[in-house]
DNA sequence: TTTCTGCTGCCAGAATCTGACAGTGGGATG
DNA sequence: CATCCCACTGTCAGATTCTGGCAGCAGAAA
């Protein structure tokens, strides 16, 4: 295997591992010396990669991930450029400004020829409805990736308010609605909860019962095409 | 400069020329002999790189680009993804395969842990509005991509048709409506069209005189914010 | 303290890369 | 047709890089 190989496998085997691993591991691993992989190590954080060493625990990856190296066509770097750019006008703060982030890292790497082309390619109009959602949806995609318990005040169609603990697990991007799927203690079911009728949310530390996994799976099971279709409309 | 450095420099350096270039050049400019050259070629075609060589001509990277490796950030990664869904789900047939390609590439060389996250972090629903269009918008990407002049037939908000030639050198995808900025050779002036009111595509191979960056410039100078904002519903 | 582990310098052998030379075959040109 | 240009392959010796083992230092945990 040659070491440009080895290096990527390193990437991967660390992600793999959540807790700290130690070198001797990893050299086993991928069948060589640990003086190699010292200076393996050393040559990916040279290449900017976020790994860290402790002495008496091993590495660990900060949290990010690193793509290979990958052809794109011309179509699908527009699609990519462009689907970026929407994510960046949507009302959720943390992933427009994710998506800002990534634009310019990838124009970073772009030939001139080609930036100029998706300079001109694409314009987005603006957010559309900045329909005010109070909440900050970084929560919830916390708490998704997280499988932790989520609190907030509820404001039904009809006005009524309630308080809710849920376990969320998806999160749906409409035109004009964002939509949170959540296992609700309350209602003890699956129910949708319109972003822009939340308040009050408050992360917990608690972290839920069940597999985000299986709960996607089975709340898809209970849905049948149309009932999802018009899940903007029926939030909760 | 090692090895692995200068095969990336090789693929930059291949994308500056659009026409073929002989060996000879390629090794003098990075300054090593052909011979290593030659093993180089061989090394990128060997990793999936469209680079072709033809005798007594040179050599051509196929159209397409090759991100180099790029570190993302979990949030950068979701609004990548999302964003992709969201061309994904639009109704520029070709735009929408292409953003397909580039998921399930990048999904490729996701590690499986993020990849399920991503499964269940978005769901994007329908085309929202399938507001059928008649013409391929592929062909107007491809007119701007080579500033081609471009012909269709339109009818404007009062129901009037009318026979339009024009230099095409934007896109704009806003909700509901695809809008195409151009200079219009009728009206001599810089006009939208909407997607859904065009039809009898045509392209040509005729070339118009002006620079499409240099378009785009005066167009964004001609415009305000408000003008740009109420741009779906004034095309032309 | 002891033990574990990250990290560095050094060195010799192994592996790889590189340049030069020779030769083949396809395309373009005259 | 002959000629030139150029992509491409094989080979081989020397340069370069990589690798593993050893010795030693520093910080964290038990």
């Amino acid at each position: 295997m040659s070491r440009s190989e080895r290096l990527l496998d390193l990437i991967q085997i660390l992600r793999r591992h959540r807790r700290p691993v130690c070198g001797r591991t990893l050299a086993d691993e991928m069948g060589v010396s640990i003086r190699t992989l010292y200076r393996d190590i050393a040559t990916l954080q040279g290449q900017g990669a976020p790994i860290e060493g402790e002495a008496g625990l091993g590495y660990v990856l900060k949290p990010g991930f690193m793509l290979p190296p990958l052809m794109f066509t011309d179509e699908e770097i527009e699609a990519i450029v462009l689907g970026s750019r929407w994510v960046a006008k949507q009302p959720d703060k943390r992933l427009a400004a994710a998506a800002t982030d990534a634009l310019s890292k990838i124009a970073a790497v772009l030939p001139d020829d080609l930036r100029e082309d998706l300079d001109a390619t694409t314009l987005l109009v603006g957010p559309s409805s900045a329909s005010g959602e109070a909440i900050d949806l970084g929560i919830v995609r916390q708490a998704i990736r997280s499988e932790r318990k989520l609190g907030f005040l509820y404001r039904d169609a009809g006005g009524a308010a309630s308080e809710r603990m849920v376990w969320p697990f998806a999160l749906g991007f409409f035109d004009k609605v964002r939509v949170m799927v959540a296992w609700c203690e309350l209602r003890q079911d699956f129910r949708h909860f319109r972003a822009d009728r939340m308040s009050a949310l408050t992360a917990t530390e608690i972290r839920y019962p069940r597999r985000r996994q299986a709960m996607l799976k089975e709340w898809r099971a209970t849905l049948d095409g149309s009932a999802r279709k018009t899940a903007q409309e029926s939030a909760d």
